[in-house]
DNA sequence: TAGCTAGTTGCGAATGGTTCTCATTTGCAT
DNA sequence: ATGCAAATGAGAACCATTCGCAACTAGCTA
């Protein structure tokens, strides 16, 4: 894929400008972070960047994720009892839906929960830094 | 406090008909979580219920808080990176706003976005069971 | 290109909130 | 009062995540 070669430089240029260096093993996550098309959890992804780089540990993992979440290129999410998830943080913002019977996770966006969101937190005096919003469904039936 | 004692007894029947013993401990824990008027994490409710009943254990906060909660009698939130918290289940349902500078939380309702949620699951094929609102906000300034 | 050095790594130990185990106690129906 | 299943306290276990440290290395410098 072409355009997941371009994110990954691109992430790294990021990196790189943050003042944290690019190694083998932190490519090898940006690789697969970049590709990931789901949210997978830490062990999840130690799973995947091993097929590129068999040394990666998980504490790496653990410690990359971190750095780039501060850096603002990864969200880290913490879904209801469950192990935090990842993405990057490339797409527009959205809330997440989740299956409560298969796990699936469900992206939507509402531009009109997030204006009522800035509203209220107005109306109270305050001023919205960031939510977190999860629908936890099930599959209507018929 | 009146309202206090008679909520109690109240969330006492609702123990004996679901089959779980009123405890004295249990008795002591009820009471700090009817009269609470914040959101306390565990600990803090130990730290309460000691003052009614000494004996009361960390253990058993932990397993009552569970018990209460699968009766839907107390509800668990996991607020961002911080311990569980509590509130008994009887006020209508409200979500809640985060001040990340103090920690302190307020307590808001949105008919609107509750609504909205429920288009979304709809739309998406979905039937909303629950969900989540949190908003992180900062206090605004002049 | 070789050297330097601060950032990074893997490993294993530590953390900390929450749950579990188990011997002992106790609520409460009869 | 009696009997027994449910509940308790203490501490061990759990488990995702973070830390500590000695060895390694990215990437700048000469
Ligand atoms: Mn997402
Ligand atoms: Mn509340
Ligand atoms: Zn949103
Ligand atoms: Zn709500």
């Amino acid at each position: 894929m072409r355009q997941t070669k371009n994110r990954v430089q691109e992430l790294e240029g990021i990196l790189r400008e943050g003042g944290v260096r690019v190694t083998r093993q932190r490519a090898a996550i940006l690789k697969i972070l970049a590709e990931a098309e789901d949210h997978p959890d830490a062990s999840e992804l130690h799973r995947r960047a091993k097929e590129i780089d068999a040394t990666v540990s998980l504490s790496t993992v653990y410690r990359t994720l971190s750095a780039l979440e501060q850096q603002g290129v990864v969200q880290r999410h913490a879904f209801e009892n469950a192990t935090a998830r990842f993405e990057t943080a490339d797409a527009p913002h959205h809330d997440h839906l989740i299956d409560i019977e298969t796990g699936a996770v469900i992206e939507f966006r509402s531009d009109k929960i997030e204006q009522l969101q800035a509203e209220i937190a107005a109306e109270l005096g305050y001023e919205l830094v960031r939510h977190r919003l999860e629908l936890y469904c099930r599959k209507r039936k018929d």
